[in-house]
Parts: structure tokens; sequence; C-alpha cells
DNA sequence: ACTCATAAGTGTAAATATTACACTAAGTTA
DNA sequence: TAACTTAGTGTAATATTTACACTTATGAGT
């Protein structure tokens, strides 16, 4: 290996961002535009360059504080997508992460040119970034049999039925309502607020739950299999 | 996102290998020498910078290929490595995979300045390379969990006997013998090949199985759980 | 050829988890 | 007050997990 030579340094980097958030009924991702012709206006996940003294955590926070004001944020790394895929000027790399957005910060209007969809209607974007979509689409699914992670999406009281519809979502399948109760409720992760709240668009009011966060570290770390 | 700054283009990529092999008995990974000045022959993960016109792909198996004279191999990006953390040139990307080598490639000798040695002996390397590798086994644990990863390392016919201890020691705990074969067979990965051999270092013949690579590619692609 | 040492190979019972499945309860609306 | 909508709940059959110890086949030493 030997980096004695200054034609290595020739890269770019980037940072796309697929952005989930629950509205308390949907699962949402965030799509932005390209900003610059060609192709203006065309949809694209929320990216940025990387400045060359710049962590790369740090520009992807920068996105999602310029599109949705947020200084609070689940970051994870997804994986690096280096085709030699290039503009004019050279490579770039994109170092592409997801996010989860807790469900309080998901009232704010997203920046002009931003919006939140259902991942079902995720139109083609451009470059690789359906595929960096699909990416983290399997990633979310992974995480959310193996983590609790489904608690980073939800209000801080939530009833049954928003967990049942995140998880159907996040898996794209229909979960068992009484198996999936049965089976939170052996995780011991939900704490019962005994109370309960008329839900929108709901009649008979629902029960509200907390989740442990104790028990929730235990599990986050050592991993934990959901199984659904 | 502007690109049109050519001061974007100042990077330098590199990737680093966390290679897995299994010699019969132990699950073992590829160490390096650092070949230059500073810490010249301090003990690194085998490394290559990646021209800006090669994919990261084809540096990582140039490494391969230097190293083990292999051609034939199994590769798995980890992760980008990217901390601020500089030659004087500039900033390097570390942009990491996993490999794993069939038994069969075992028995070369690794080209000079490289070894075989059991992950716990894994000294202090430079740079974050032990972080890398840190994320390398738990990277594996997982895929051993949840595919069967573990024929990708085992000789084509092998003992019970030798995919216990391949588990045992990726998962880095004693497995129960009768618990983890009726798993196995359950699992109808294995195929009884009918036939008896004795083992290095063993007294009773142990039975040969090979694999079952059609319900291995559909176990791979649906994910799987073995729940150990 | 017999004894000893070593690794291979095998089964069962108890506890827990999974799956499939349909009705009642509480409150809203017309 | 009847009709409608969503919330909430249980059971039985099957499958999986866990804990646990002895027998078998061979090689080595006498």
């Amino acid at each position: 290996m030997s980096t004695h030579d200054s034609s290595y340094f020739q890269v770019a980097l980037s940072t796309s961002l697929v952005v989930y958030g629950f509205d308390g009924e949907n699962l949402l991702t965030l799509i932005g535009q390209k900003p610059q012709e060609p192709y203006k206006g065309a949809p694209m996940l929320p990216t940025t360059m990387v400045k060359p003294d710049q962590s790369v955590e740090d520009a992807a926070a920068a996105v999602l504080t310029e599109s949705l004001g947020l200084s609070d944020y689940y970051l994870e790394q997804l994986n690096a997508f280096s085709k030699l895929y290039r503009k004019p000027e050279g490579r770039v790399v994109n170092i592409a992460h997801y996010s989860l957005i807790k469900h309080e910060l998901m009232e704010r209007k997203p920046a002009a040119g931003y919006q939140w969809i259902r991942p079902k209607e995720m139109p083609d974007l451009v470059y690789d970034h359906n595929q960096i979509f699909d990416f983290a689409q399997e990633r979310l699914k992974r995480r959310v049999k193996h983590r609790p992670i489904g608690f980073r999406l939800l209000p801080k009281e939530f009833s049954f039925n928003q967990i049942h519809l995140l998880y159907e979502q996040t898996l794209g399948k229909k979960l068992d309502k009484r198996n999936f109760h049965k089976k939170l409720m052996r995780s011991k992760l939900l704490i019962d607020e005994h109370k309960a709240e008329k839900m929108d668009g709901s009649n008979k009011p629902s029960h509200l739950y907390s989740f442990n966060e104790k028990r929730y570290n235990k599990l986050n770390l050592r991993g934990y299999d959901f199984k659904f």
C-alpha cells in the first residue's frame, strides 16, 4: 500500500439519507428534489456533498437540519455506494445513511422541495438513489425484527394499534393482531400507562403505552429476535 | 448540493479486509504488516489504496490475490470508516470489507508478511484497524446466526464436529452438541454422505456431510434464524 | 488380546414459543 | 336506539428450545 502518490486524492464524498418517520398512522420517508440542471427538480434522496474537512456524520446531520430543521436524530450508516459513476469533475462516493425521526418532531413542515411520502409510493430517483433506498428498506426490516427500533419512531405514549400499524408497514406484511400483542407483552418492553384516549379516526378510545427504556437498552445491546 | 467546486475532490479511498478461513479445526483471520515507515512491520489488516478509476471491489479482490493468491472469494462490504484521520497528503476513507475463504483454498501459504492467526489473538493494529476488525466480528456473528454462511468456510465434505467447532468459535460460546445437531438436521441443510473418515487428532471416524446448495440458496435469500 | 484413553454419536422430557382463528366491548353517528 | 366502527381479548394444536449423560468405535500402550 503506497499513498505516496497524490494522484489517489481525487475523490469526492457525498451522503444521501433515507429518513423515516411515523405520523401516527403511516410510516413515511423523505424525498427531496435535484437543485440543479440536468434534471433539476427530479426526485432524489436528501443528499449533500461532504467537505474535505467535515465528518460524514456531520454532513448527514446538516441534511437533516436543512430539510427538517432538526438537531435531534438517530443516524446509522448504510453502505458506501461507490460505482464508478462520475460527474465531470471526478468520482463521487456516496456514504449513505438512514435516519429515524421521533414522532414528536414530525409536525413541522419539511423545508421547500422536501416532502414526506409513503415508502410504497417511492418514485424513480436520480442516480442510484433507488438502490440506496432499497438497501435502507432491507436494513430497516432487519433492524425492526432484531431490535426494538420501532420505539424511535413512535410517540412517547402510543396505542397498541399504532405500533401494530408501524410494524406491519415496516415489514410490509400483515401481522396477526392477537399474536403480535402477545409477543409484545412477553417482551416486557411496554409499560401500561393505565389510561385511554381517543385516536384520530377511531371510536373506542385506545389504551396507551410507553416503552421501558431500561429494558430497551438491554435488548438493543444484546440483540433480540422478534421473529415476526 | 453543489458539486461545481473542485475543492471537494481531495479524498483518497482505501480498503481493508477482514479475511476469515477455517483450517479444519480453527477459525482464522489474516493479518499483514505495514510496508513502510512509520511503524514499518507493524501488524495491520490487509489493505490497499483504491485507484481513482478502480472499483472498490476490484481493489479488495487485488488484496486477496496479493496476500493469498486467490481469485475465488466471497466479499462483502462492512462500512466506510471515514474518521478525519489524515495522511500528510489528505483524507483517506477506508471502505472496509470482509471475506470468507473456502477451506480448499486454505492450504497455500500466505505471501510474505501475511499470516493466519486466531481472532482471539488479534494484536493491536495500526490506525483504526482494530475497530474495523471488531466491526467484522460482529457482522460475522450476525451473519452466521441468520444465514447459512458457515458453509462458505467449510470443506466440501465435513464432519459434524467441524461445523460445531466453527460455529462455537464464530459465536464465541459453547453450543450444546446435541441441540446443535438437532437444529442443523431440522434445517435440512446437511446431506448425509453415508461415509465416515478419521479426522486429524481424532479416534473414532467421523461421519461426513456436505450441504444442500438448493436449500442453502433459498435460506440465504429469505434469511433464516438459527437462533443459537 | 486386553485395558485404557479419547473423541464420536445419540434421546427424552419439561418448558416455552408459535400459529391459526372469531367474537365481545366501547363509543360514535345518523 | 340501532347501526357502525375500531379496540380488545383466549385457547388449543403444534413446533421449538433447553437441560442433561451415557454408549460406541477406534488407537495406543502394555
